[in-house]
DNA sequence: CAGAAAATTGCGGGTCCCGCATATTTGCGG
DNA sequence: CCGCAAATATGCGGGACCCGCAATTTTCTG
């Protein structure tokens, strides 16, 4: 990769974050597109450029997770099971990098309160969603590799892909609203799952 | 429910069907929202009490579906085991209603792609999977009526619902790509999920 | 049938999103 | 090291969207 395609990756990934950032703290409809392109140091046509919306730019951020998440079961040990492979690779990808532990950490309260808001967006709840399903053929492929299975003529790596996806979304929810740790959620809708969903005690 | 709401439910359903018809015949961006109130029969104002944007008024038709699901599970037979009332309860709901089979039928050929080309638009995949995502809740106490589980306290029911929604849309996936009959793929995805969804052969 | 409640409509304006043309930056070969 | 070609950023303009608000019409209720 040239020395361009990392720095688009880098504009990017600025204004994906100062989305983010600005709207947490202000709300979606108080944080025009010019305000991001603004933080982030670019012109407002250019953030067109890079997002077709306000939204997008937002969840961009999950886009990026998932694929890296598909990697990340890619460099799983060989002969490790498919279903011990996925939540080590699913839950290292929600450590906090470092635009996130550099800046002036905000209030820990506050920040979870505008993010709850932020997820409440109807744009913003559509764009994650498909955020997930653009990103779920990269994880079909990954589970296809894992399994000796091809995403295009069967449909057991794309079910795995969009099942898993449907289980973190799940625990996603649950932490917004219970509080409990991500990790364990994950850890427990990948086992139920994996255990065939079984409707309990009966 | 009074004469208003049905009323209200009619107007809402012409507007969504509108939507889509004309979208599937003439492309997402060759339809105006005021194209689309025309040919509904309200003002273009209108169009905006009842959807907040085109994209939302092609998913309602998804939503009421899901919608659709929740209750039919509900209507099983008491006794029937969980994963053999979904298939059933799912599956009906994809049969053409008489605002469907009452119109000149067009091409089956052309509709199919118009309709492809109409699911590729990005705001439209987005604001279906929303959809889904809304009716999520609806379905989740459905499946929590039937197993005795809290979908308030308890995850089983949600990650039930949300992972049958994925097998939906893994199978209508597969139904758009190979045109293989989309009850079978629905029963084939609901089939592995139940089964824990065990890698092949190993 | 009259009054209240609800739905429809028109208008106005801020924002968005994109096509297009231009300017600027980057990478590359000589 | 230089200048050319390709990629990227920017400015401008306009069509469409989306929503608040207030006025009008329709529907329900007693």
């Amino acid at each position: 990769m040239g020395l361009r395609e990392r720095k688009k990756q880098e504009t990017r990934a600025a204004l994906s974050w100062a989305a983010i950032r600005l709207i947490v703290a202000r709300g979606y409809d108080k944080v025009l597109v010019e305000d991001i392109a603004t933080e982030a140091g670019v012109s407002p046509r250019t953030f067109n450029n890079y997002f077709g919306s306000k939204a997008e730019a937002v969840a961009s951020r999950h886009l990026d997770r998932i694929h890296r998440m598909a990697d990340a079961l890619r460099e799983r040990p060989a002969g490790e099971p498919l279903w011990d492979a996925l939540p080590p690779a699913m839950i290292e990808q929600f450590r906090p990098g470092p635009e996130v532990t550099s800046q002036p950490r905000p209030d820990r309260e506050e920040w979870v309160a505008g993010l709850r808001l932020m997820m409440a967006v109807p744009a913003i709840q559509a764009e994650t969603l498909r955020a997930g399903a653009m990103a779920q053929s990269a994880l079909a492929a990954a589970i296809g590799a894992r399994t000796g299975t091809d995403p295009d003529n069967e449909m057991y790596p794309n079910l795995v892909a969009a099942t898993v996806l449907a289980a973190l979304e799940v625990a996603n929810t649950g932490f917004m609203l219970t509080k409990q740790p991500l990790d364990g959620l994950i850890r427990e809708a990948l086992r139920q799952i994996s255990a065939g969903l079984p409707p309990p005690q009966q």
